[in-house]
DNA sequence: TATATCAACTTGTTTAAACAAGTTTTATTG
DNA sequence: CAATAAAACTTGTTTAAACAAGTTGATATA
């Protein structure tokens, strides 16, 4: 549950438009209005709103007011598109999500996988590969990096498992921000081999940087994701 | 030029960033040392601070300050990533943009085209289809969608030249959001026939809708791109 | 010395007020 | 009646102030 309130106020304009209260081309009421309602300053209302806007629920008009231009996904394909864990996407879609280890060890970050992943040359890190599977079909080949110092005490047991779990509620560690860049490769032998592509020669890899709250870079992850079960959101605000 | 207070603070800063002025893992000065810097209140400076959390350049952290997570991105490669037009990201990588038409022609959105699109059955539409090229290397195969009433007067001529010069600076619409979806799908025999795609048999593609000002979606776009040529960077920041 | 506490920082949230700027409605004027 | 002007809305920007909450370092205490 949030505290803030301007979270909570989001949330309930949030879910308001997700249920058709609001509907897309109508406006919502004025922010005057709004205000009442919550018994919030202008401010906290506009806080509120401005959250709206970033994930495209609504678009704001000078003079005019705020207008809806929600549209309901497609909750049939599977969707990424936030920081969330394979276990807690499977979750959101209704499906089993399993895990295997294909390969857990340490390792010197050298000059290929420093270009690779941004960890200085010299970096302790521990290596990770893992196949992630939903209701038993192969989705997810993952090559994980992670900081020694940061993620002390990794092993191929707590892996098993899940990792965020160990390194949230275990090490105490907050995840923040996550930086992520999408592209599409051609497969490798070990795709081939794990990832049932059929008649698909590539993937979609999408490479994301992970930060801690010390601003501290602490993993790097190369998902290579089945092309038919891949779909990645996103929405932007043109800018002046 | 921004107007805005908090947009110049937010270009000055990130210009700040960029060159390396404020480093990565180093702290930025406190809110109180920059607004005595930029004469300006707590609010506006801590919103182009926000600016510059959005964009994944620093993290916040309660207590501490704000720390620079900023790292160069590679420019080597071709970077699509905002809502500009295929000529400005062209000039942006300092490469020469070319497109050409295909097709074009007036159509009535059908069942088929409506559940693709989210335009209305009976919506009459402009179609255009486009190859998009790089220093005469086909990159994007591009399937655009306008409403008529919208876009209207739009011909083969105008999209010749630019399209959203059209529909911005002849027809003043106003472009500011966009809803994208990147999906990776097995080639059709238009793929294979226009882009290059040698090996691969898959491409990268982007669907989007794209609304104006008024909160009416007035384009839908299928941008099919070229595997080799393609790269999508997003930032995200971990919900609380 | 080691520990606990407090003070002085940092960012996070909320309220209030004023003015700017864009849009729509109403009233006025010709 | 039509055109214009004014008023009444809308959102956009900026300032100021107060308190909450997290981190750090100095101080006092045992």
């Amino acid at each position: 549950m949030p505290k803030a309130k301007y979270e909570q106020i989001y949330k309930i304009l949030k879910n308001k438009i997700e249920t058709g209260e609001y509907k897309p081309q109508e406006f919502l009421p004025s922010e005057n209005t709004l205000i009442i309602e919550f018994s919030c300053s202008r401010n906290t209302l506009r806080r509120a709103i401005s959250e709206l806007v970033k994930i495209g629920y609504v678009q704001t008009m000078q003079g005019k007011g705020v207008c809806c231009i929600f549209q309901p996904t497609d909750k049939a394909t599977f969707t990424l598109g936030t920081i969330e864990s394979f276990a807690e996407s499977a979750k959101r879609n209704g499906l089993i999500g399993t895990s295997e280890i294909i390969k857990f060890c340490e390792c010197i970050a050298d000059k290929k996988i420093s270009d690779l992943t941004g960890f200085k040359v010299g970096e302790p890190l521990y290596y990770l590969q893992r196949l992630h599977l939903m209701n038993d079909m192969p989705m997810i080949l993952n090559h994980s990096y992670f900081r020694q110092d940061i993620a002390k005490g990794l092993t191929c047991e707590i892996a098993q498992n899940s990792v965020y779990n160990y390194l949230e509620n275990i090490l105490g560690i907050n995840i923040v921000s996550s930086k992520r860049t999408v592209t599409v490769e051609y497969m490798t032998e070990l795709d081939k081999k794990y990832l049932d592509l059929g008649e698909y020669n590539c993937l979609a890899v999408v490479s994301s940087q992970t930060f801690n709250s010390d601003g501290i870079m602490f993993e790097y992850t190369e998902s290579r994701h089945h092309p038919r079960y891949f779909r990645f959101q996103d929405n932007a605000i043109r800018k002046k």
